[in-house]
DNA sequence: AAAGTATCCAACCGCCTACAC
DNA sequence: GGTGTAGGCGGTTGGATACTT
């Protein structure tokens, strides 16, 4: 039995999106929400499949993703993550909640893979095999273990953090805003595809045009050349502005921009837009496939109890150490 | 400056699983 | 229980960019 397309392939549009898909994805998601993708080409009028619209949304356009250059945690909770779970890139993501599965992956495929090929190779080799070879024991025993134990050990966990909620640090949150967001204003990519901060260019500068016509009404479309221009001056600039804000999807509607066929009928500051996000944020990002990083297991006790508990009882620590020790940066 | 090579990463492909009927 | 479908996942590709010669 041959499966068919997850769409009609027939007319479907292929490659980068451009800012004016990504719109209508976002203003679509904001009113109904992710989820029942396969009706989002239907409704929106997208020429593009199911899939292509749920990985634009989960990749790039969802609220709380960070990009750019990985930290040395992030970095270190890749490699012994990886090591313990294998290539299983979402359960990884699922633990750097700012993070893609696809991105992680990317990752590894690009520089951990090779720092620890490097490794490998290296004048400590004989330590490194020793190493290897616990790390090949010693996977299937956690996977294992990881089965059994880890809904035991969240609710623990959450359980503790119930009783003393940490601060979490704004920066980290699961919403992002990408305001002073080094890494993504680092990002000076002249592609459209490769800077999230483009989405809140352009409908920062969708907004602007909203108050300009507000007068003369026109439509989204019609003042979409503008938007691509105002984004592309701002982009020039270099330096990140305050104002750039990576707005989730309902956000949108709260000023007016709700589809093509929608009126402009509200503006707001971008200082409201601000406050607007930081009063609902709880709200605008309950649905999404990221886990809430409030429950969310916090990485510290995560790693303290899968790293001191199993591995320091079954003398592995060195295996770690080792391994993060030798990811030069 | 131009050509060749390496690297990065967004997006696609195909398989798998869960679920509805 | 069997079948069809949607969504999720990991592997892979190809275009764009960066770097080297």
């Amino acid at each position: 039995m041959v499966r068919p397309p997850c769409c009609d392939k027939a007319g479907m549009k292929k490659g980068p999106w451009t800012p004016e898909e990504d719109i209508i994805l976002v203003s679509y998601i904001q009113e109904h929400g992710p989820g029942n993708w396969r009706a989002v080409p239907t409704n929106t009028g997208l020429r593009r499949c199911s899939k292509s619209c749920r990985l634009r949304w989960t990749n790039y356009l969802r609220p709380g993703i960070k990009r750019g250059n990985f930290t040395d945690h992030e970095e270190s909770m890749i490699i012994h993550l990886q090591a313990l779970l294998g290539n299983r890139w979402a359960a990884i993501a699922s633990y750097l909640p700012e993070r893609t599965d696809n991105d992680i992956k990317n990752y590894w495929n690009t520089h951990l893979k090779r720092k620890l090929a490097k490794l490998q190779s290296g004048s400590d080799h004989e330590e490194v095999s020793k190493s290897s070879n616990i790390r090949s024991i010693s996977k299937g025993q956690w996977e294992r273990r990881l089965q059994t134990d880890i809904h035991t050990a969240k609710q623990a966990l959450l359980e503790a953090l119930s009783l003393e909620k940490p601060n979490i640090d704004s920066s980290q949150s699961g919403m992002s805003m990408n305001y002073n967001d080094s890494s993504a204003s680092e990002s000076s990519s002249t592609s459209y595809a490769s800077s999230t901060e483009n989405i809140s260019r352009l409908l920062e500068g969708w907004m602007r045009n909203s108050r300009k016509t507000e007068s003369g009404r026109c439509t989204p479309q019609q003042s979409f050349a503008d938007t691509i221009a105002a984004a592309d001056s701002n982009s020039s600039e270099g330096t990140p502005s305050n104002s750039h804000i990576t707005l989730p999807g309902r956000m949108v509607s709260k000023w007016g921009f709700e589809s093509s066929t929608s009126d402009v009928s509200q503006s707001i500051s971008l200082d409201e837009a601000v406050n607007f996000l930081n009063d609902h944020s709880n709200i605008l990002f309950q649905d999404e496939s990221k886990p809430n990083l409030e429950t969310q297991v916090p990485l510290s006790m995560f790693e303290k109890w899968l790293f001191e508990d199993g591995m320091v009882t079954q003398g592995q620590e060195g295996m770690i150490d080792g391994l993060s020790l030798s990811v030069d940066h």
